[in-house]
DNA sequence: CATCAAATGCGACTTAGTTGCATTAACAAA
DNA sequence: TTTGTTAATGCAACTAAGTCGCATTTGATG
């Protein structure tokens, strides 16, 4: 219930201002724990008591995560669903997920096994800048 | 130039009707043999032609798109581009593409890696449906 | 506390895709 | 070859995700 300076110093950082949205905007993301979409951290912020009677835009939103994404702050994924999702990258720990389709949520996994993949393309001529790898099915709880 | 008896059974096989957009958006595909995205699928069909005077709609085209995939005759991945590419399922072989980000085409991969992934996903518990998996760099000729 | 750039709110816009509805065109059966 | 049925299409309006210009506000700095 207090404030985050672990995440006020991860703006100051890199030289973005501390606002009463960035702010709660980062906490939302460190309680959510999973990666969320625009849509679901934008409902989230709207239940956020400290938030209360402040208008805050869509427009607000979607310029911070595309800077927090810049600014390495945030990762982004997709899962097909159409909308991006972000989480914190706080441990900057390259990691893929799997994302149940039933719940709408993702869990981190450990392995990332795209290597041989990588090198084919590599052996075609290409250079390889990124990687996008999403497992899509139903979590325990949903199956 | 002349018809296309194969892409017409395939669409007699499943049932759909053989229209002269469904044939025209068949055979665009057959001479693209790389994935397309709607846009582009839809700027080829307006250099057709045979299609010449003939009226087709954005939404007639996403409708086909949706069933010949769900028909199994198109197989669908994104780029993260925001917009869905398309390309033939002819001989139902599984695979995946690098995406060249300079001259937005895509080229198939024979190798396959995310085995233990989805090993690793299953000893979570979950219930592993799909997945999606692209590269994303530069290909040979503009890098 | 004055300043100034960075951040925000607002509104209009774009792009990707969907949907309802009336019309048209495949195909099968007569 | 005509007819009848159903799928497919064109049109228009709509949604969802995201962007942009611009005037106003706010946070950091001196």
């Amino acid at each position: 219930m207090k404030d985050s300076p672990d995440l006020d110093n991860l703006l100051a950082d890199t030289g973005l201002k501390i606002t009463v949205f960035r702010r709660e905007l980062l906490e939302a993301f460190r309680t959510a724990r999973a990666p969320q979409s625009a849509a679901q951290i934008f409902t989230a912020l709207l239940k956020n008591k400290r938030l209360k009677g402040s208008k805050f835009d869509r427009a607000t939103l979607f310029r911070n995560l595309k800077t927090l994404v810049e600014k390495n702050i945030l990762n982004t994924t997709e899962f097909g669903t159409g909308a991006a999702f972000y989480c914190l990258n706080h441990d900057h720990h390259h990691h893929h997920h799997v994302y149940c389709i039933q719940c709408e949520t993702a869990k981190p996994l450990a392995v990332c096994a795209v290597g041989p993949m990588i090198e084919q393309a590599q052996r075609l001529g290409f250079k390889v800048l990124n990687h996008r790898m999403e497992l899509i099915g139903l979590c325990p709880e949903c199956r």
